[in-house]
DNA sequence: TATTACTTTCATAATTTACTGAAAGTTCAA
DNA sequence: TTGAACTTTCAGTAAATTATGAAAGTAATA
């Protein structure tokens, strides 16, 4: 397989796979196409290698800034802005959690505690109802810890080998 | 709160949540309401309950059951099939997870696996791709197995005590 | 075997989400 | 301070996703 051609099907894989996690598909390419470009690109290099208009390229990448997966490069002598992405993926993976969790399960953790004060506990189907909602919370938490962990693990080899014990 | 506003706050927030995740909002307000179910109910009570049309409640019923989360009940005497959903939160989660990893995760693997295969990998920029590529790789394996840790850490005092020595 | 009770399908409609492109905004240099 | 180079915005449009509901399918009862 030619270089050229798994580029572009990483790119458009890399999209496909986003679009499943709910990431928009423009967006995750964007951040694939920078993942694999060797020095930071302009927004007309990726309006050309992804063939989309210059608003939306302009809309995704003030997106995945805000996400702390892409920075402003200022090349000196040059008036463009170009742009690069982390190419550490443990770093990419770290940032990614860290957003969806203050984006999204900080925000749902919060409403299921409130929904933990239902006047008559005592009344049928209460239980089962604080339950579930106790469940879930729980798991948002641990799931939240163990994360943090996993990413440690990557790049510590002691951790990495003492949680090999548990599989 | 009463009980029945913090029922239809916790669907609608799920279903909220799970569009976040790429997971159809109809569905996740469907398994929401059986989550929180006390018997099994029928097609009709989610029509009901939900205000969607019959043909919408039969589809996305059909997909729950292929992702393993909800089952047809027979109830002796009656010929209306009723649904249920597993309580146990983190089987959930287990078994979202195996679905995901099968459907997604999985095929991405095995694609990125291919393009490895790159023609010259001496060329200019095949290291940085070959590089991304197979980290991608390393951590989708090592996530697939921590998340295993996680399901069972969660059921499991001693190993949840000493993760916790590494956060 | 007809009738009834219920389930499934799927073409079309509604809704949601994403994209375009031109105009407005900004910044820098002369 | 003018204008060229570049960036951002956003109303309008296009595309993708979901939902509807009526018709077709199935299977249990009489």
């Amino acid at each position: 397989m030619k270089l050229e051609d798994a580029k572009l099907q990483f790119i458009n894989s890399w999209g496909a796979f986003g679009t499943q996690w709910g990431i928009n598909r423009t967006m995750a390419q964007i951040h694939a196409l920078l993942l694999i470009s060797t020095n930071p690109i302009t927004q007309d290099d990726m309006m050309e290698q992804l063939t989309i208009s210059r608003g939306n390229v302009n809309m995704n990448i003030r997106d995945l800034i805000g996400w702390g997966l892409v920075e402003r490069v200022i090349v000196s002598g040059e008036r463009k802005e170009y742009f690069t992405a982390d190419k550490n993926i443990w770093k990419v993976a770290t940032q990614i959690i860290k957003e969806r969790k203050k984006r999204e399960l900080d925000p749902l953790l919060k409403l299921l505690s409130q929904l933990e004060n239902v006047d008559d506990k005592k009344q049928e189907g209460a239980k089962e109802f604080l339950t579930v909602v106790n469940d879930i919370k729980k798991l948002g938490s641990h799931a939240d810890g163990l994360l943090d962990i996993m990413i440690k693990a990557e790049e510590n080899k002691f951790i990495s080998g003492v949680l090999k014990i548990f599989k």
